[in-house]
DNA sequence: GTCTATACCCCGATAGAC
DNA sequence: GTCTATCGGGGTATAGAC
């Protein structure tokens, strides 16, 4: 029965573009009151829909949260990618270009920044499919160190040892030497304080100028992990 | 009428008592489901008071989350004044002795720490009586880099130049060159990246070892802002 | 797949009696 | 200063007709 596969194929597009409409909307109220507040009505409100036909697509208010969460993840790690792949020949150039494509992002994206990298939602428990979107943007960063300690663009004589047992996970050991990736998780860290800090507007009567100092944030960094800017 | 006096206090000593039952019970509740859902009517049920009467105390919920964003800033000041006064002689030492500090605070008092440092809560806007507890913990931080500029504790010659006009307030630079003020920003932002990560769960599956994890972050900022550790 | 209707919760804030 | 009662909103989620 040639005739059923399309037919199942049409509503499945309706389907899923009534979803996309869905998430849409969503984000849009994400950014104007904050995650706490998003709301499955709120959502079929402006959709003109019924509270109850939004089941249909999410069975409940978490579900649609993961949803926003991953399309958050996967936007910051696309971002991320692109600007690691068009940044330049050395590893520092690909970094600094990483850093102000996520910073960019986060300016523009403030509430989906905060869905991600603030104060985790209350009650909300990510379930194991965010992992991987997650990953996408430390993937980069990581990528990025493997490639210059191989490449030989890491000063390892300027990253000083840490004397005690291996604090990290296996895995995160990838051909880096753990000096040079507990740097880099200090820089990890300290890119999105950075980030944290002017997106939450912690610099608000202190710092005039962000993007001055952001670059010299940036310069830090890669003087932390024994790169040349 | 000397009489009045005392029974007026009586009154007064009561209210504070009550108002800091208030808190105290609005303490468990933010540490039990965020910022965003607390409620005066949960304080109250909680209390066993009637909704109603919470308004002779707070004129409003924001009032009661200012009370309370008030009192864990003067929480997390206290906890770094203490700490740099009895952290020792240099300011290396001080620096370490305030950084534990608070990453302690924060860890036992999470949800107080993403109220002061986390995701803006929606709709609140902290009204100005909140700047001067909140900056208790940076000036303590700032006065410790002051402190070891005026003492020649910082090699000046491994801070790099910041090139553009002064991306900072005025206040911020008290006799502190500026190369030595935006890596003092630098480590401000990297200390709470590092321990909102923590806090917040970044870390989980990554890190197995915080505390080590820790140190090195400490020793790396000493770096960055030119002070022996 | 959408609707109406419903059960059952939550909240901030105010009025007015005591 | 506390109470009851109330106004006027919000929400999740389900049942059952169409």
């Amino acid at each position: 029965m040639p005739a059923t596969a399309p037919v199942s194929s049409a509503r499945q597009r309706v389907h899923a573009a009534v979803r996309e409409d869905i998430i849409g909307t969503a984000r849009e109220q994400l950014a104007a009151a904050g995650a706490a507040s998003l709301s499955l009505r709120a959502v079929a409100r402006e959709l003109g829909m019924a509270p109850s036909a939004m089941y249909r697509y999410f069975q409940s208010r978490d579900e649609l949260l993961t949803a926003l969460i991953v399309e958050a993840y996967d936007a910051m790690g696309a971002v991320a990618e692109a600007a690691a792949e068009h940044g330049g020949g050395t590893a520092a150039e690909r970094f600094k270009s990483v850093c102000w494509a996520l910073r960019d992002w986060a300016l523009a994206h403030p509430h989906e920044y905060a869905l991600l990298y603030g104060t985790p939602v209350p009650g909300y428990h990510a379930p194991e499919l965010t992992i991987d979107p997650a990953s996408r943007v430390t993937r980069v960063l990581g990528g990025i160190l493997r490639d210059a300690c191989q490449a030989g663009e890491i000063a390892e004589s300027r990253i000083p040892p840490i004397s005690e047992a291996q604090p990290v996970a296996e895995e995160v050991m990838a051909g880096v030497p753990l000096p040079a990736v507990a740097r880099g998780l200090a820089v990890w860290s300290f890119l999105f304080g950075q980030i944290s800090f002017e997106v939450f507007g912690r610099f608000e009567g202190v710092v005039t100028n962000g993007e001055v100092l952001f670059d010299y944030a940036i310069s830090t960094m890669l003087d932390i992990v024994g790169m040349a800017a």
